[in-house]
Formats: C-alpha cells, sequence, structure tokens
DNA sequence: CTAGGTAGCTAAAACGTTTTAGTCAATTGC
DNA sequence: GCAATTGACTAAAACGTTTTAGCTACCTAG
C-alpha cells in the first residue's frame, strides 16, 4: 500500500523544466511558454501528478475547506440543510467539514476551536443555544450563523415573525376563535418571534384559550396534554412541526379528530409533514435557499474580509394541507 | 482581521529555547528536560499558540482527517449515520469531510479522487450504485465500504438475508398466505438479497400472488398501483420503509384500511416509521453501529495497512409495531 | 584521571508547494 | 548598431512543522 506520490519535482525533472515553471504552467500564472505549458500538462497527467493540498495550504494560508457546525442531524430539519451547503460548497471548490455537536454548547465550542486550528476558510454556524460561542474566534475567522440574532456575524435568518403571523392568519381566515398555542422554549430567539407573530396577529381577532411551553423533545409536557382534553379550542398552533406532529398523535390517542374536531398547524415543513395523517398544514422555510445564501454569504466574506457586516432575511410560506379547516360549529 | 498566527518560533523565542524543544515539550517526543518542557507549555497556553495543522500535515503525512461519501442525506436513512460516524471520529480526534453525491456515481467518483488529494488518511463509502468507483485509489488509501458486496475492502453489511427472513416469517405467524412483494431495484446487492431471504422462506408455506420491482423513488410505479387495487393479498412485504409508507399511502388512497384489511410490513426502521399512522412494522438495521464499526474498521486499516481484509455482518432484528396483524378472514 | 556514555539541548534538513528575485536571450526603439 | 525593454525561464527562499544529526556538559566506570 501507499506508493510514493508523485510531486512537483517528478513532474519538473520529467519534462525537463523547473518547478517553478510546472508551478505556473499547472496554475496559469507567472510568464510561461505555450508550447512548455502544454508539455507540462501532459506529464502532469501521464504521472497522474495532484497537487499535495496540505503543501499548497501551507504556502498560500488557504484551505479551500469550510466548517458547517449543526446541532442535531437527527432533527429532520438539518439533513437538508447540510445537503445543500455541502453542494453548494462543493461546487465553489470547497470541502466541507461536518460537525454534529449533539446539542451540546461544550461540543459546539470545543469545535470552532478545532476547526480553526485546521485553517478553515470560514465557518458556517447554526448555534444550539443563544450562546454564543465563537466570539473568541470572532475576528480570526469568518464566519455566517444561521438562525440568530447574534452580533458581530453576518447572519441569514428565516422570517419567523411572518411565519407566525400566517400561521394565525389562516386559522383566523378558517373561521377558528378558540386558540391553543404549543411553543417551543421562549429563550432562543426563533421560537420567541413565531409565538410572538402568531399572538400579536390573533390579539383582539380571538381568544387565546391556553399556551404552554414545550422543550424541544418529541414528548408533550403533562400541562399540554390535560389542555388538549379538556377541549377547549378549536385549532392548535403549533412553535414546530415535530411539536405539531407530537399534537396530532396525542389528539388521535384522546379520541378527538383532526381537522375535524381540532385544525393544527406546524412551522418548519419538514418532510415529515406529508406522512403524518393528515398531511400537516405548516409554514415553509427556504432551507435549500439558507445553505445556498449562506454558503455565498462566507464565500463573499472570505473574499473581502472587511465589507459591512450583512443581514439577510429569508421569506416563509403557508404550506397548505389537510390538518386545518373551518370549525365544526363557528364559535 | 487576521491577526498573525502565532508560531513555534514564537513560542520558542519567548521561552528561550529552540523550536526543537518547544516541539519536543509540546508532543512528549524526544528528550527534555521536566522544567523546560513545563516552561514550554505554559508560554504556549499564554500565547495562545495552536499548531498549524497543514504544516503537520505536510511534514509527517497525517492529515487527522476522514471522508465520508453518502448518496444522499434527505434519505432519511442517512442522517442517523453520517452523526454517528462524525461523533465516533471526533471523539478519536479525526474531522470528517462530509459528501453527499445526490444519488450520482460521477460525483462519488470526482469527490473520491478530490478527497485523496487532500489526503484524507481514509475514506468510508457508501456507494450509490454497484459500480465500484474507488478502485483506482484501492491500493493508496485506506477504504470502508458500507453495505456494498465490494471485495478489495474492508466491509460492514447488515444481514440482509435474515431481514427478508424476518419479515416473511413474521407475516406467515400472523397467518398470512397470500402475499404481496415491492421490492428495491433488484440490481442492487442489498435489495436483492433482502427479496431473496423472503421468498426462500414464503416457498412452499403461502403463495407470492404479485411482485413487483419499484425505483428508489417515493411515487409508486402503475403496476403496484393495479395490484394493490386487486386486493388479492393479505399482506405486503415492502423492500424498505419509504415504499412501506408509500404503499400504505396507496391503500389508504384505494379506501383500503391498514393493518385491518391488509398488513405491510417495511424494512430499514428509519424515523418516519413512528410518524406514520399505523406505526410501520419494520426491520430494524444498527445505524448507529454501523457508523461505530465502520469508523473502528477504518481507524484499524489506518494503523495497520496490511492486515488481511475484514468482512463485518451486522445483525438485524423484526421491530413489531401496528402495520401487522392477523389477516380477516385466513385465506 | 580518562574514556565512554548519556541527558538535554540546538542547528539544520526535510516535507511539497508558491512566489520572489534574478538570469539570459531575444526583441524593440531610436 | 546599441541601449533598453520584455518574455521565458531558473534558483532559491519561504510557509510551520517534525525529526535527524550533532554538540556540550556532566556523570560513571575502570
Amino acid at each position: 500500500m501507499h506508493k510514493p506520490r508523485v510531486t512537483v519535482k517528478d513532474v519538473a525533472r520529467k519534462a525537463g523544466v523547473s518547478v517553478s515553471a510546472v508551478s505556473f504552467a499547472l496554475n496559469d500564472t507567472g510568464s510561461i511558454g505555450e508550447s512548455v505549458k502544454q508539455r507540462v500538462r501532459e506529464v502532469a497527467r501521464e504521472l497522474g501528478y495532484r497537487p499535495n493540498r496540505s503543501a499548497q495550504a501551507m504556502r498560500t494560508g488557504k484551505t479551500w475547506t469550510l466548517g458547517l457546525i449543526l446541532p442535531d442531524l437527527r432533527n429532520p430539519f438539518f439533513p437538508e440543510l447540510a445537503q445543500s451547503v455541502e453542494n453548494a460548497a462543493r461546487e465553489k471548490g470547497y470541502a466541507v467539514f461536518l460537525v454534529d455537536t449533539n446539542v451540546s454548547t461544550d461540543i459546539e465550542r470545543e469545535a470552532i476551536e478545532r476547526l480553526a486550528q485546521r485553517g478553515v476558510d470560514g465557518i458556517l454556524c447554526f448555534p444550539t443555544t443563544q450562546a454564543d460561542t465563537i466570539a473568541p474566534y470572532a475576528d480570526e475567522l469568518p464566519v455566517v450563523v444561521m438562525d440568530r440574532e447574534f452580533d458581530n456575524y453576518d447572519r441569514i435568518i428565516p422570517d419567523h415573525r411572518k411565519g407566525g403571523l400566517l400561521q394565525a392568519e389562516h386559522i383566523l381566515e378558517q373561521g377558528h376563535r378558540h386558540i391553543g398555542l404549543v411553543t417551543g422554549p421562549l429563550d432562543i430567539d426563533n421560537m420567541r418571534l413565531r409565538r410572538d407573530g402568531a399572538v400579536d396577529t390573533l390579539t383582539g381577532q380571538a381568544e387565546i384559550v391556553w399556551e404552554h411551553e414545550n422543550p424541544f423533545s418529541a414528548n408533550l409536557i403533562p400541562a399540554v396534554l390535560d389542555s388538549i382534553k379538556a377541549r377547549s379550542v378549536t385549532a392548535i398552533i403549533a412553535g414546530n412541526d415535530i411539536l405539531a406532529i407530537a399534537v396530532i398523535q396525542a389528539l388521535g390517542e384522546a379520541g378527538i379528530r383532526v381537522p375535524q374536531d381540532v385544525s393544527v398547524v406546524g412551522f418548519d415543513d419538514i418532510p415529515w409533514c406529508t406522512v403524518v395523517s393528515p398531511p400537516l398544514t405548516t409554514i415553509r422555510l427556504p432551507i435549500d435557499g439558507i445553505g445556498v445564501e449562506a454558503v455565498n454569504m462566507l464565500l463573499r466574506r472570505i473574499d473581502e474580509p472587511d465589507a459591512p457586516r450583512l443581514t439577510i432575511t429569508m421569506d416563509v410560506e403557508l404550506i397548505v394541507r389537510k390538518s386545518v379547516v373551518a370549525p365544526a360549529s363557528p364559535s
């Protein structure tokens, strides 16, 4: 195993020129005659020469490498994001280090340290919590933060507030007037914004009969289950799709039909939405677009380290499926 | 942005020793006095020294980097695999380049080329098709292949045949005698094995009323839909969970109830199984274990490039949920 | 008291590139 | 026909490590 690698020196020798000539020829830099350039390239191909990226990196300081830090790939929101980031990056010639922090801020912190050490050209981070683990490297490394209102970084953020508004608007349009709310943890920016968008829209138009804050796990807290069983609402707005699906399942177990007895609206449009029954009406985040945009932003900052900070807001849209209908008896 | 990085030279100067002494002290190699070692480490910490991995890589030839090549992260089978691989690798000090080939053999081929160029210490590949895209690097680079019967590599393969057997056995035990089969593309090893395991078990015990080969897409081909509507079977065995779920949905649309009218069994135990209704009875692959084992295998081969090839077979198990019951009228 | 060994350090080479400075010949301008 | 310019190339330095070879001072054995 492990034959000795072909180096630029081998190519130079075989082509009968200097190593610099080889470098010039292969990179189209310096000044080099057409005939020599062709010969060198020919020889390089013949020998199966592949430049050593570590050496290039050391000399130029550029690794053509990005870091992508995510909280949890098992959360169905993230695979598509990872995919679009990787594809976009690859098209531009970058390779992507993936880090799955297992929803641990400590691992996130350590991962950033390690990536910095490896000399990545930039980092894309979807932070686990509100903690700004990147701070120590803020002015050392180009960073794009996704879905968090952190200052000091370029950021790309879906319009959560508008999403909440769309949820509420749709529910109101269908004629619902008694509403329940299951939000995610409100100390996270995005959950707070979604909730506020919905509540502001609802205020004065309908009654929020109950509101509960549920952790991100798929299990509903007892308070939510109790409220569900009380049958005091005709529609439930959930902070994300996973909560919405848990709600649908809890309703089913309580013998309450969706959407005939109670409507449910989610948020995120994860793939599960179409496999659950009924298919979930929800708010779509342009995940793919987020990935691509995030890569674009990062590459721009890598090129122009001192450009002014940017914040991109991504639009969201209502996806109507089957989990929301008009209430049986307008109440 | 971009302050000049602290190098080993800076540490050496400040500690008043040579660069080699610093290297010895930091790596616990060479011969170095305790007092100097401590002082160097102290200074390094003070200065915030972080070794330049590119330089280390160039000198030592080791990058502490692995490549992970997957066909499609949107396939719910893969995120968990990626996660377990990344976590296992990180614990051993390796960073993971993720490549999502979008189910393209060409991209897979190119990705391997690129990873080799970057000097990864090894590659974990879940090939898109039966094509052995790794061949050009087989004796240049440690490789572990997942889920494919490729010679020339270490491989780790779930016991597909046994899974098929378990599917069939369970269906038979419940009393079904008229069975339909929806397989994946049979030119893929694993789909063929699953199918054969099921068919062999069924033979002589029940009648396979129909069998269709469906592409991997979520859409069922017309032949399957027709067979479903013909109502000639009491149980359907699917080549994977995605097909099984598509079948359940098609049955629903045809007004056929699951599991009362027709039982369905899947394969893979992807997360969707618990959100679909009814929850899917299926065969569980130890995905997490596959990831961890694959990393272990790869690291062992990196350490011992000339160890004999290994093939690990991972056991599978039947997960009973609600999509299979005894047929209404034993037929 | 000396030869041989060793612990603890340093100088310098090496890894594979890119890039700077320089050489040489041919071309141009006048 | 000669100086100045340019084009094509080479030699060598540099990037930040690790590692080899070597040096010095001290210790030990005889």
